[in-house]
DNA sequence: GCATTTTATGAAACATTGTTTCATATACCT
DNA sequence: AGGTATATGAAACAATGTTTCATAAAATGC
């Protein structure tokens, strides 16, 4: 529907040369649209109210009323999503800066982590978790919690997960992995030598691995049979892996939602069951709102 | 800038009784503005043209055109970020629908999170911690995810934390805690009885507490001294709490940066101290880029 | 209480801006 | 070369926004 200057992009074939002089002029400044009159345009662009008439017209316009309005409108919501510009924390930052930057930054790196998403390799991914015997959980640090995350999320799904802490035990738990189960490797860096270590393991007992990592040539993304790729950016300040963290936990949450999708009564079923009756509790009714921890 | 409506609303009492009726109309239906031209929407409003543009006049435009190029551009602000509603998961859904669900589901979760924190709350949360003794940290399930990454990220500012897996441990740790210390408790519902616990315990030894729990009055939040609000929205199929685990990591990365950030040196030499080296490295110089795992 | 000033209001004149028409120029085809 | 199709801008036209102004109503002064 707003897609005014996509289309005149996009459409530019159907213009005479005239016309493309003007959508180039506008798409390089679309402000122009807004604060010009169609025959103030018409001489900055060297040509003619009606050309513009007609430019719109071919672009899906009644004219050049119709396509200001959609411009304005397109400009306003694109001025809204603005804050994409990566903002570093200065010295100077009052807290309700910090508020807002972090807060855009984690936003963004929402944004990103769905963009960089391919459906048909979470359809891979899905339908490997789904039938596999085993899912092997595997990461360090920071990507050690997004791990615990998927653990607990799995659990719930009445998956069979392994995790372990220390990379000896995760060592140890790569060696068990086989043909029937998963790997999943969480990976920030894609550089972790920990990491690539326990995937080589699986790859000579042709587990499948799918590997949450940032999209970048890495040894962990070489090693990996499926990839889910989280946002590379990160600040300064936030090198104890942030805005990555937080992708990885959105792509855990969509792998457990398709995982529940797939089989919705039973998982609405299962989900009940795993709800943790509190001591003291009788039936499940516990303090107003039905969630836990 | 472009709070045009807000000021029609606001300025009112300098309007003529004329002038307000149109103001109504055009608060109850701001879409009129962009569709009507000025002699439409004075019929439409029971009167005349001159009158629309002296209540422009009056509300800080210079006239119709410039009031509607406001309304119209203020409009689709607000369309934009329209994308607010809940919406659920269906067994119709495909993956691309569950991606996009879930992200947004996610972005909103953040965005709210953004406005519900006081930054005079803050303040005093970041100053507790800079000159705590010792931070004790709390939290089970999904929330001991979060607390976990929140000591791995006081741990590189050189901060003193303590944190535990079971409840018995922590019931422990609260005990140790004292009046130069703050114990900060994570906890989605607001009522898990064994934060209850530890929160009865620092209160008797007069232990500064910090809760980051979901903005409804609960055991947790009246307990609290200080408390940092995440979502409380969960849909079925997330009730292993996800919005507001994105939602608690967002609030402890912004209490990780303000508080590095207070001492911007100290925490640029500290940060560079604490990068890990890995077995096999010489002098810090990794695998393309800096970070880890 | 009446006269005067101020304020409020809409019709109409006016100015601006968008749209359409049409004559002309150019390119293309036969 | 002649004819057709297409492209283009000047100008007429239509619409939309702005200003003026006469009138009516309210407020103020005497």
């Amino acid at each position: 529907m707003s897609n005014a200057l996509l289309k005149l992009r996009e459409q530019s074939r159907l213009f005479s040369t005239t016309e493309r002089e003007i959508a180039m002029h506008i798409l390089e400044n679309p402000q122009l649209v807004v604060d010009m009159s169609i025959h103030e345009l018409a001489k900055h662009t060297f040509s003619s109210a009606s050309s513009i008439v007609r430019l719109c017209n071919h672009t899906g316009y009644s004219g050049y009323k119709e396509f200001r309005k959609a411009v304005t409108h397109e400009l306003a919501m694109r001025e809204q999503s603005k804050r994409t510009e990566q903002k570093e924390i200065t010295r100077s930052d009052s807290l309700q800066d910090i508020i807002d930057k972090i807060s855009y930054a984690n936003i963004v790196s929402l944004e990103e982590t769905r963009e960089l998403m391919d459906a048909a390799v979470l359809r891979t991914c899905v339908d490997l978790i789904k039938n596999a015997r085993m899912i092997y959980l595997f990461g360090l640090g920071a990507s050690l919690c997004a791990a615990r995350d998927a653990y607990l999320k799995f659990l719930r799904l009445n998956k069979l997960c392994v995790i372990n802490d220390d990379w000896h035990s995760q060592i140890l738990q790569a060696r068990n992995a086989g043909t029937q189960d998963v790997g999943i490797v969480i990976s920030y860096s894609g550089a972790t030598v920990e990491m690539v270590e326990c995937m080589k393991i699986m790859r000579e007992n042709n587990t499948p691995i799918i590997a949450i990592t940032r999209c970048e040539n890495s040894p962990v993304s070489e090693l990996a049979d499926h990839l889910l790729y989280t946002t590379s950016r990160e600040s300064i300040f936030r090198s104890g892996a942030t805005s990555s963290r937080i992708s990885q936990l959105c792509i855990i949450d969509i792998l457990y939602t398709a995982l529940a999708n797939e089989d919705y009564e039973a998982s609405l079923e299962q989900l009940s069951r795993t709800h943790i009756r509190k001591p003291g509790q009788i039936s499940g009714k516990m303090y107003k709102g039905s969630s836990q921890f």
